[in-house]
DNA sequence: TCAAAAAGTAGACACCTGTTGAGTTATTGT
DNA sequence: ACAATAACTCAACAGGTGTCTACTTTTTGA
């Protein structure tokens, strides 16, 4: 019982399992209360570790909480030459992602960034440069950019009401029935040849 | 100079004065904030008066918050027998009054909704019972709430992301080129009939 | 096996929070 | 003019925050 025992599955060292699960917890508590009300010594609770790891681990609580929204939009697996499509796969993708996780980055992001200029500038950045700028390029219109941000705020309004405010009718209906409503009206605004 | 001189116009108490400067920096102080982050400490700075007055005022800071964002919705002079005439009439109305005013109180509610759940409570009665249920009477479907559901949030995220998180395309166009794009999707939505 | 390095812990710090109660000043009705 | 009352101010409390430093324990590589 000299390694083997504790370090567990892999040759992975024993600091990487505890960050990662600082992460989790972060991410979880972030989305769940957003940035202010998280505090690290809730965190620590949680995670089972001392306050003082975090903060050996991530340095602050700013830096700890941007590793935490950190994520990845896989944009080319999403656009195809078909608007139809394109819509579907975006609305689809963003809607099951976070009904899968309530603590995905994005939703973590998106609570956080109406109380913080930090994250705000984070989800600006984010979403301009990865899903309006990928969602314009397959529109052909000299209004392509503002077509595409209009139906990403839609698609983000329809997101928060139903995952994060839990407003009464959209959070309870089948994520059928709120695609099937919503996405010829999303279609609506970023083809406009139809 | 005994008393018109300081209490000014009306025959007004001069504690409505105060009350009153202090509620209106406190819309902007939360507008501005969010709930956490802004305190009762830095109202009380920017509304020149002492801490305790605002106490004194208001009972707690939970109850300012209330008293800040009550607002009220004049349905009865938006709806109409014609879905196109009722969209626009919302949405136009939504958005000029926070073109108009920032700090509007349901601004303020809807940012501050991310992060307190006493917050998303309020929101999630008043969206329900003024907006949802008036626009869901207009509309002759069996998911009339659900249609109308969507079509607010849709709205709520145009109005978030132009006024409150700022996103770059959205939020510096022109008002009249945001409601041309948005208001044919959102009809889509709410009239099944089209 | 055993020193070196990594990981984890305890305690304190300086600061800021909402809230309270007692005391002071200004404004009011008569 | 003057007592009654409303308006305001001051100082302090009890609790919570992020972060730092010094220390102990565990894991690692030769």
């Amino acid at each position: 019982m000299t390694q083997a025992a504790t370090s567990a599955s892999a040759g992975e060292r024993k600091g990487e399992r505890t960050r990662r699960r600082i992460l989790e917890t972060a991410r979880r508590l972030f989305a769940e209360l957003g940035y202010e009300r998280t505090t690290i010594r809730g965190i620590a609770a949680a995670a089972e570790v001392d306050k003082s790891s975090i903060l050996q681990y991530f340095g602050s609580k700013q830096q700890l909480f941007r590793a935490a929204v950190h994520w990845h939009i896989p944009i080319a697996e999403m656009t195809t030459d078909d608007p139809v499509q394109t819509v579907h796969n975006f609305m689809h993708g963003m809607l099951s992602s976070w009904a899968a996780d309530p603590n995905s980055p994005m939703a973590v992001l998106v609570r956080a960034s109406m109380t913080s200029e930090d994250a705000a500038e984070l989800l600006r950045h984010h979403i301009t440069t990865e899903v309006v700028d990928a969602i314009a390029a397959t529109v052909d219109d000299p209004e392509a950019h503002l077509r595409a941000s209009v139906a990403g705020a839609m698609m983000m309004g329809i997101a928060a009401q139903r995952y994060l405010l839990r407003m009464p009718h959209i959070a309870d209906a089948d994520l059928d029935d709120v695609l099937r409503l919503a996405e010829p009206a999303i279609r609506a605004v970023i083809a406009p040849a139809d």
